[in-house]
DNA sequence: GCGGAGAAAGTTTTT
DNA sequence: CTTTCTCCGC
């Protein structure tokens, strides 16, 4: 056994270094991963620290998990005692055992962006104030920013209190932290905030930790905000000893700064942290030497950077393809065109391929392109699993059984599934609940002393005898059983079945996931309390939940999201000034600042590539309904133009390179018929022969009727739900198993009839 | 109290 | 173009 193996020299002295701070900057694809790892498999192997005197903090959970699986394999030993996660995950931890000293409830309630939202609107409603000047959104931003640089309400309605908007924004903030208290909730800054609140308010706590973790680790240093840094301070200093901290990051890939993300933190980590030692690892090993010198070329250009040069020993590989469309119809369909005809090759898998994209708003045009090329794809984030109504409603009735004091996920479902109270009742309920400071829960348990009218009385009532037979089964049942309690007894059940558009039997799809990912939950996690799912479910993001690498398709994904992965071919799709750099990062105050952020998320894009590399931008794109002109990113123009294939870019003839149609008609429209490769314009010296790549082949004189069993070369079988068109142009909506409801074409998509 | 129609707003990026 | 909000008639 033997976990240094394969390290080079630098990345070997990083491993292996014993006490004291010392920073590892590790550019993209330099095996940061595999340093961490082999060095905390060090530390328990050496018997320099025990396993639960290691602290290992990661950008998601599922690099927490990557990471702890990974150290149990090159040691064979439990690693289960060792605290390895997210700061979120850490904070919430010490938070369930010390919360108390701050006066909250350790059952409290971790608020999520919709429910922040929620709060934010009833405090506004509430101090009868005007929405429209104090949009939700802006105000919970604002919030987070007050809140992450430890500004309270108070000092900040004093030092703004001849400025009505920003006194009252003080007076909301203000207004808002009380009642987040009196619900017992926290939102997700709380969780940091709050840990470090009750390190500094009890010492006996920081000294707990303190001793515990003789060696913390902490990935992804130049994401860490104010707060961050301070908990990483006051954990590592410990008391006549070293600080034996280790931080790895990268100053090219801080790309979090929106999110109070301090990129000082990691350049000023040697100032911070005294005799602390720096090795840098430069050499890359993912990427061509074209991918990795244009993406160089590009970063050289920001001012504020340590300053580095990643180099590689691969061979240079293919140019790097610039794609220029006439709209954004034109760039997801000539993006499905290139996998389509790549994949016909032996080798090459969905899952080589990836599109990174700036917003969430661009997946849908993607989408369509694929469906309209039968590409079986998956995209990641969103509007999150957890984050949908379905999902929420049956969550807000377990947190409310775990927490009856909290009001923003009992006004969720008072009246889900109707049960006839209405606005008026619910602030009969409210008003009851201020007069004697107290939850709207515990109103209801004086149901006699508030007006209200009859059918409403009613249905307050039979809410409550629901809520507290639940709270029984809570205490009598697994976490399964008690889902499907609180989903039956409840009545979501009935309301969410007896909805039978498309999208009602998306919910129940989405319904019966879930279900399944309680029973996985259950099944991976030795603590099964009522407090850890809930816990789970908070702070799960999307890229925790992508664990389906068994099936093969195309990923497509935003940036940020795709911080620490790598695909063989990435395309980045949307390259126009004001896209990407967003427009907003322009006309700011801090300009440079925004503009150099905006080109590191450029630079994580394009390494993120191994192997082939496209650009793509579109002369043309609709947002809201309008038509906006789009000129190319000015990181473009960056790239020295011998690492670029613009043959492409440059084709001044009337007829699109990429599908051989005209520029002037929609191809989407055109090219129905089967894709004939042939037709493709290809400039690549990769443009071998296509070669039939598996035994799946399409029936051919397919027809189809509702109710048909049919099944897709991807996403399995499934159940044709609806056909829409003739021939060609015929489109089949289908309900796959656990995989969701695909609209197709059924002449393109790789179905067959069973 | 509820549902439908029509208006208005919205898109950076996420733990 | 979608999603969410607001108002009105039942």
């Amino acid at each position: 056994m033997n976990y240094l193996d394969g390290l080079n020299v630098k990345q070997k002295e990083a491993a292996l270094h014993d006490k004291g701070p010392i920073l590892v900057i590790a550019g993209a694809g330099t095996g940061k991963t595999k340093v961490l790892t082999s060095r905390i498999a060090n530390l328990i192997d050496t018997e320099k620290a025990n396993p639960y005197e290691i602290l290992a903090i990661t950008f998601t959970n599922k690099a927490a998990k990557e990471m702890k699986t990974r150290i149990s394999a090159l040691l064979h030993t439990e690693v289960d005692r060792m605290w390895v996660g997210t700061f979120h995950s850490i904070c919430v931890r010490i938070l369930r055992k010390y919360i108390s000293v701050l006066g909250y409830n350790n059952n409290f309630t971790i608020y999520d962006t919709t429910d922040q939202k929620n709060l934010i609107k009833k405090v506004i409603k509430e101090m009868a104030v005007d929405p429209k000047r104090f949009p939700p959104n802006q105000i919970k931003s604002n919030i987070s920013r007050l809140k992450n640089a430890e500004i309270s309400p108070d000092e900040y309605i004093s030092k703004n209190y001849s400025i009505y908007d920003r006194r009252t924004i003080g007076e909301i903030y203000g207004k808002y932290e009380k009642e987040l208290r009196r619900n017992n909730a926290l939102d997700f800054d709380d969780l940091l905030i709050k840990a470090l609140d009750c390190l500094r308010k009890d010492d006996s706590i920081a000294a707990y930790y303190r001793e515990k973790f003789k060696y913390i680790l902490v990935d992804e240093y130049q994401d860490t905000n104010n707060i961050q840094y301070q908990l990483v301070k006051y954990l590592a200093k410990r008391k006549n000893a070293p600080s034996n901290l280790f931080v790895v990051g990268d100053d090219d890939q801080s790309i979090y700064g929106w999110r109070g993300a301090d990129i000082g933190n990691i350049l000023n980590f040697e100032k911070d942290f005294e005799n602390s030692k720096l090795i840098r690892l430069e050499r890359n090993y993912r990427s061509t030497s074209t991918i990795l010198d244009a993406a160089n070329a590009v970063i050289k250009n920001n001012v504020n950077r340590k300053g580095k040069e990643l180099y590689t020993e691969d061979n240079k590989g293919n140019l790097i393809t610039i794609m220029k469309n006439n709209n954004e119809k034109e760039e997801a369909y000539n993006i499905a065109h290139v996998i389509s005809h790549e994949t016909n090759k032996s080798d090459v898998d969905y899952s080589d391929f990836a599109i990174l994209y700036r917003t969430n708003s661009q997946s849908r045009a993607l989408e369509e392109g694929l469906i309209k090329l039968g590409i079986p794809y998956k995209i990641v984030g969103g509007l999150k699993f957890y984050g949908r109504k379905e999902i929420k409603d049956i969550m807000a009735y377990i947190i409310l059984l775990q927490n009856p004091t909290d009001d923003i996920n009992f006004l969720r479902v008072i009246n889900t599934p109707t049960r006839k109270i209405g606005l008026k009742s619910v602030a009969s309920i409210q008003q009851y609940a201020d007069e004697n400071s107290c939850s709207l829960f515990e109103a209801c348990y004086n149901l006699d002393d508030i007006q209200l009218p009859k059918a409403a009385h009613n249905g307050v009532s039979d809410f409550v005898k629901i809520v507290e037979l639940l709270m029984v089964k809570k205490d009598a049942c697994e976490i399964t059983e008690l889902i499907n309690a609180v989903y039956e007894d409840t009545g979501l059940k009935k309301m969410f079945e007896a909805d039978e558009t498309i999208e009602g039997l998306s919910r129940i799809d989405n319904i019966e996931e879930f279900f399944s990912a309680v029973t996985d939950f259950e099944e991976m996690n030795a603590d099964h309390s009522l407090d850890s799912f809930l816990t789970h479910v908070s702070l799960l993001s999307d890229i925790d939940r992508t664990k389906e690498v068994d099936i093969d398709v195309v990923t497509l994904l935003t940036i940020h999201s795709a911080k620490g992965l790598e695909f063989s071919t990435v395309f980045i799709a949307g390259l126009e000034d004001g896209l990407f750099p967003s427009i907003r990062s322009s006309d700011e105050d801090n300009q440079d600042d925004k503009l150099e952020e905006e080109r590191r998320l450029f630079y994580v894009a394009t390494t993120r590539a191994k192997k082939n590399l496209y650009l793509s931008y579109a002369e043309d794109r609709m947002t809201f309904g309008r038509h906006t002109p789009g000129i190319k990113s000015r990181y473009l123009d960056e790239i020295p133009s011998e690492y670029l294939d613009n043959s492409l870019e440059e084709e001044k003839s009337n007829s699109n390179p990429w599908t051989g149609k005209s520029h002037f008609t929609s191809s989407l429209k055109t090219s129905y018929s089967k894709p004939t490769y042939s037709k493709i314009a290809y400039s690549k010296n990769n443009c071998t022969k296509a070669k039939v790549k598996d035994t799946f082949t399409r029936d051919e004189n397919i027809s189809l009727t509702v109710g048909d069993k049919v099944l897709h070369k991807a996403w399995g079988e499934g159940t044709i739900v609806s056909l829409n068109g003739e021939g060609e142009k015929q489109k089949a909506t289908i309900a796959f198993n656990n995989k969701g409801i695909k609209t197709l074409i059924t002449a393109l998509a790789p179905i067959k009839k069973i």
